[in-house]
DNA sequence: TCCTACGATAGACAGAGTTCAAGTCAAGAA
DNA sequence: TTCTTGACTTGAACTCTGTCTATCGTAGGA
């Protein structure tokens, strides 16, 4: 996590402690939290930030490339630190709880020309869903 | 779209003008409407027509598994009456029009075993997501 | 160390959706 | 046809997620 640092220090990012603890929140695989979740989080550490700091800190980390946004389900966007692996997301419909996935194939080349509409297609998101092994 | 409400019928929903208008708004191949937008459409037929009617209707249809629930973006969800063809989504990224579309390939198939965590995975969803002909 | 532009903060605001108590009515029974 | 009843509808208040703005604070260069 000290390269995604590193990383945004390199793009000209001002590294506060804020931005810093926002960062280290979202270290790890797997990590798919809400931004309520991010700012919990962060507040254990540093309890004076602000839920506007985490929004727009997130954003720049998804605008700058480093953080997925995933949405699965209606409600709160997640936020997916595996930005640099391509990868889909396998969803439990009970609990919710999010994994990254790596399956074999390339959706995009499934969809035949006729069937883009005139559309400039350039990605494509696959969300599998099922009942993960704690809550079956 | 009397077929659905037929079927709704059969199992015991109480019709109601509501419920019916409601039906009979979203008819139609390739409607995607959000929640507001059914309820403005509704309105027009039945002024007195309430947000949480509306509400409970369209989540009554998606957990009958006559409708599905779409959230393409973090924003409104949109309820495509097209729930007995299987069939996916084409996204613009401007302007948020959705298509359906019927990629070849079966990606529940391209998931192998070891990704799949112990989950049951029972279904997938794809998101093609570009630019349309009319925002290009 | 000082300056200042960029970032953080609190709180108001907005959109989407849910809840609840009270009133209404569809449809089966008599 | 009329009655009865529980399912349905209503509207308002509420929750949750996210955005905006004015003001304050500070990272980092000079």
């Amino acid at each position: 996590m000290s390269d995604l640092l590193e990383r945004l220090r390199g793009r000209g990012w001002r590294l506060t402690s804020q931005r810093r603890v926002v960062a280290e929140v979202l270290d790890g695989d797997h990590v798919h939290l809400t931004a309520d979740e991010v700012h919990a989080r962060a507040a254990v550490r540093l309890p004076e930030i602000s839920r506007a700091t985490v929004y727009n800190t997130l954003g720049e980390l998804v605008s700058l490339g480093e953080v997925l946004e995933v949405s699965t389900d209606g409600r709160a966007k997640r936020y997916d630190p595996n930005a640099h692996r391509p990868h889909h997301h396998l969803v439990c419909s009970r609990c919710g709880t999010i994994r990254d996935v790596h399956p074999a194939g390339n959706p995009l080349a499934d969809l035949p020309a006729e069937e883009r509409f005139g559309f400039t297609v350039s990605e494509v998101e696959v969300t599998y869903r099922g009942v993960c092994p704690t809550c079956a």
